[in-house]
RNA sequence: CGCGGGGUGGAGCAGUCUGGCAGCUCGUCGGGCUCAUAACCCGGAGGCCGCAGGUUCAAAUCCUGCCCCCGCAA
């Protein structure tokens, strides 16, 4: 029975997991990152893997610097170690030790979108298609050679939270089908195409923030590319509103970029973007206050939004 | 003790500064109009105003403590 130790954090590692604990290989252990202190009132907070790990009774690991701290690993003397979404790079020694090496689960169509943030950068490019990538752990982060991908479209209506689900399952199943090959080594891996590599790097304040000069398009794909989190913002009356969705709006408007054109069926609020097209917000979130459909705002702050005034401008 | 906004019928808000009948929009229920309607007209139900204490003839409103939600910052 193949010793396998799994290294991820977040919710997209916890299929992944799920799944391989189905299998007839053996999980020795779980590997994680330290419970961190999560939102406002810093709470202590297990990380989803860790979770996982714990209801299927298998040993966690939760080093703060691998690098200093990865004996314990070689201990468990895995045939392989497998990764997903693990958060920290793997010292050499670690990527050189077990038999059938180090493999990663990576969400997207390697050499492209390298980093942290693949699910959301896909959407944010407007890409129609990704994937999953299955490659060997390299020094680099996520250049290793390819072992294996499979694709998926990108759905028009797709947001981060439904491509990340995807993208977790489809993860799940090519790992199921990679492993057996590579256990009878059968796989003949692919360097990387180094000239074609792009990178997502994880989001930061400024990549949420709307830019209201550029096209309805990227507007568009940079609300569902941040949906259901960390989520595009924009400034009204000087206040963060959060955009929580919206709709192409495909019609011309005389307009300034960020400005608010028109309100629909009083469920919908339109805002112009740089190409003199717009989008609709449907769902948005005042400061201080909960997520809630257009609809539900205009019941209250009808008299805030006025035609003309203009959202993005911090006065 | 990091900074800030908030808690008011089912939903979203006003009212609080300056104490004096619980208000708006929507939803809901009943009736009417209409070929018809999510449109329009009429009527109704639905509130411990976050919790506890204090001041007052009188508290959603002023004072004190606590709980909870959210935007930042980290």
């Amino acid at each position: 029975m193949k010793r396998i130790v799994f290294m991820g954090t977040p919710d997209f590692s916890v299929p992944i997991l799920h799944a391989l604990s189905e299998t007839d290989y053996e999980i020795v252990l779980v590997v994680t990152q330290p419970d961190r202190p999560v939102g406002r009132k810093k709470v202590i907070t297990p990380p989803p893997v860790k979770v996982a790990a714990e209801q299927l009774n298998i040993p966690v690991f939760q080093p703060e610097k691998l690098r200093e701290n990865y004996q314990v690993i070689l201990d468990y003397k895995p045939d392989i170690i497998v990764t997903a979404a693990y958060g920290q790079l793997l010292p050499n020694d670690l990527l050189e030790t077990p038999e059938f090496g180090c493999i990663n689960v990576h969400a997207s169509l390697l050499p492209e979108l390298r980093g942290g943030a693949p699910i959301h950068y896909a959407i944010i490019q407007g890409k129609e298609e990704t994937g999953v990538t299955i490659m060997y752990m390299a020094e680099k982060l996520d250049a290793g050679d390819i072992i294996s991908q499979r694709r998926i479209s990108i759905e028009h209506d797709d947001h981060a939270g439904s491509l990340h689900d995807k993208l977790s399952e489809l993860g799940k199943d090519l790992l199921l089908d990679t492993l057996p090959e590579l256990f009878k080594n059968n796989i003949e891996a692919t360097p990387q195409d180094e000239t074609k590599a792009t990178f997502a790097s994880n989001i930061n304040r400024a990549d949420e923030k709307i830019n209201w000069e550029n096209s309805h398009i990227d507007v568009y794909n940079q609300i569902r590319g941040l949906h259901p989190w960390p989520v595009a913002f924009t400034k009204y009356n000087n206040k963060t509103m959060k955009i929580w969705w919206a709709q192409l709006d495909e019609k011309t408007y005389d307009c300034q970029p960020g400005e608010i054109v028109d309100v629909v069926d009083e469920e919908a609020i339109i805002v112009g973007c740089g190409n003199q097209k717009a989008i609709r917000i449907t769902e948005l979130q005042p400061a201080g206050k909960k997520r809630m459909t257009t609809k539900e705002f205009l019941l209250g702050y009808s008299d805030q939004i006025k035609m003309g005034t203009k959202m993005g401008e911090t006065i």
